[in-house]
RNA sequence: GGGGAGAUUCCAGAGCGGUCAAAUGGGACGGACUGUAAAUCCGUUGCUUCGGCUUCGAAGGUUCGAAUCCUUCUCUCCCCA
């Protein structure tokens, strides 16, 4: 199977550019997709285009991933209804470094294979590039006329807001990035998602006047969610592929937690596994759709992925844990990080051991020595309505005594409001 | 510049001088149900040592008593020039 029959039979597919399935098919092609550093992290929304560029690899063909150090200066108005807030150039290094590193956990980079992937910065052939320079060699080519025409140009130019020039700009910097890489490291096709089109487009137009040059590009959907709320957003806000910003159990719950028809469409873009194989768990799914055998399937190849089979081993156990009817035995099994581990992300409060000798009382701990309700008649009529409990035993009385017998490994106390909102508090 | 309307507990929005910690709706949180889903139903939604205490833009005042009346101030909105 070719790559774009791969891209196709995934449902990733949005707009291809004519003969550009045919060059694919005549052999090794490269090609890139640009990952703009707008944050210290990408999020599952960028996983879409990691993965366009793994199936890219894995069809045999070269991958760049272009970290764009020069465009994330600019701000790509595309999708953009308001002008974006330009980042310091600290921030910027900061989070090229990041997305560097990132990226490189998901493709092959070093081996000898001619299809090795390539990580490359637009900075570097930007810095050096004058402004006199630019308008001469690249913005003499491209009318105003043609990129007005643009999409997110034009809807900026109806809207109220307004643009600046720096991101009206944003898709000739974006074009000669195309160019760049096309003259200097044979890259025929740019991706990237739906989005995108306007701008990579731009690119191949810019190859075609400078040299009469042929580009391909084609662009992937952009993933829905079936109750049409926004892909790769919880309550806590985004979704990152950082384990310092979102942990990896909490990565493994997000995908876990997606609905039936959206696991189904998730697990063709997201997952390596072929269509026989997805076929099959779907399958097993729907024989016991309450198992969610799609979802754990997809949770548990993603967080692998990007982050490690132990990571997703201890998402597992603090699943279990959290969501199981396991008792807190389950901890006193575990060392003292890894306890924290599993409470990772969960409020935390310290009380003192002296006092919880002399017995406490369930309102006065939780209101008062901590936080965890912000009142006592709060956390009493919690209680009343049966939402507390401590250490995973509903707590019946507000009245109710707890003291350093209660203490788990000696020293922490599982406090619950309700079925999912923990907390730790740990006695010293 | 002239005239008018209004500021209420997370939001919206009621509120005859006493029976108002303040209707109702939304949101939030909890419970039941369930697949850690959706929908639905139920409960809670100022603090409390349960005696009370502090809230209705701010400060004063009238009254036995004020969110409700008066004065001043601050802010918001609308109409006319």
């Amino acid at each position: 199977m070719n790559f774009v029959e791969e891209l196709r039979w995934r449902g990733m597919l949005h707009d291809i550019m004519p003969g550009t399935e045919e060059e694919l098919n005549k052999g090794m092609v490269s090609g890139y997709i640009g990952f703009d550093p707008t944050a210290d992290s990408l999020h599952v929304g960028h996983l879409t285009q990691i993965m366009t560029l793994i199936h890219f690899q894995r069809a045999g063909h070269k991958p760049f991933a272009l970290v764009g150090g020069a465009t994330g200066m600019v701000g790509d108005p595309s999708g953009k209804s308001a002008e974006r807030n330009l980042l310091s150039e600290d921030v910027l290094n900061r989070n090229v470094e990041a997305l560097k590193s990132q990226l490189s956990k998901f493709l092959n980079f070093d081996s000898d294979a001619p299809n090795s992937a390539e990580m490359v910065n637009n900075y570097d052939w930007f810095k050096s590039f004058s402004f006199l320079e630019f308008i001469r060699d690249v913005g003499k080519h491209i009318t105003v006329n043609y990129m007005m025409a643009k999409d997110s140009v034009r809807k900026r130019l109806e809207g109220e807001t307004g643009m600046s020039f720096t991101e009206f700009t944003y898709q000739l910097v974006q074009g000669y990035d195309f160019y760049w890489l096309w003259k200097n490291k044979n890259c025929l096709v740019q991706m990237g998602g739906s989005d995108q089109w306007g701008n990579i487009v731009t690119g191949t137009e810019l190859i075609r006047r400078k040299e009469a040059g042929t580009a391909f590009a084609i662009t992937t959907q952009l993933i829905k969610k079936s109750d049409g709320t926004k892909f790769g957003k919880t309550e806590s806000g985004a979704v990152w592929l950082d384990a310092k910003k979102t942990s990896p159990y909490k990565f493994y719950q997000f995908w876990l937690n997606a609905a039936d028809d959206d696991a189904k469409n998730w697990i063709r873009i997201f997952s390596l596994k072929g269509k026989e194989e997805i076929e099959a768990i779907e399958k097993e799914h729907d024989a016991a759709p309450h198992l969610r055998i799609v979802q754990k399937a997809l949770a548990e190849e993603i967080t692998i992925r990007t982050h490690s089979e132990q990571a997703l081993q201890t998402a597992l156990k603090t699943s279990e844990f959290l969501f199981g009817t396991g008792g807190v035995e389950f901890l006193e099994q575990l060392s003292d990080e890894e306890v924290l581990e599993v409470f990772e992300g969960v409020p935390q409060f310290q009380v003192t051991k002296a006092e919880l000798e002399g017995g406490l009382n369930v309102t006065d701990l939780l209101a008062d020595r901590s936080k965890v309700f912000s009142s006592k008649g709060e956390a009493k009529k919690m209680i009343q309505g049966g939402g507390v409990s401590i250490n995973r035993q509903k707590v019946a009385d507000q009245a109710q005594v707890v003291s350093a017998s209660d203490l788990v490994k000696g020293k922490y106390l599982i406090a619950q409001k309700g079925k999912k909102n923990y907390f730790l508090l740990i006695a010293e």
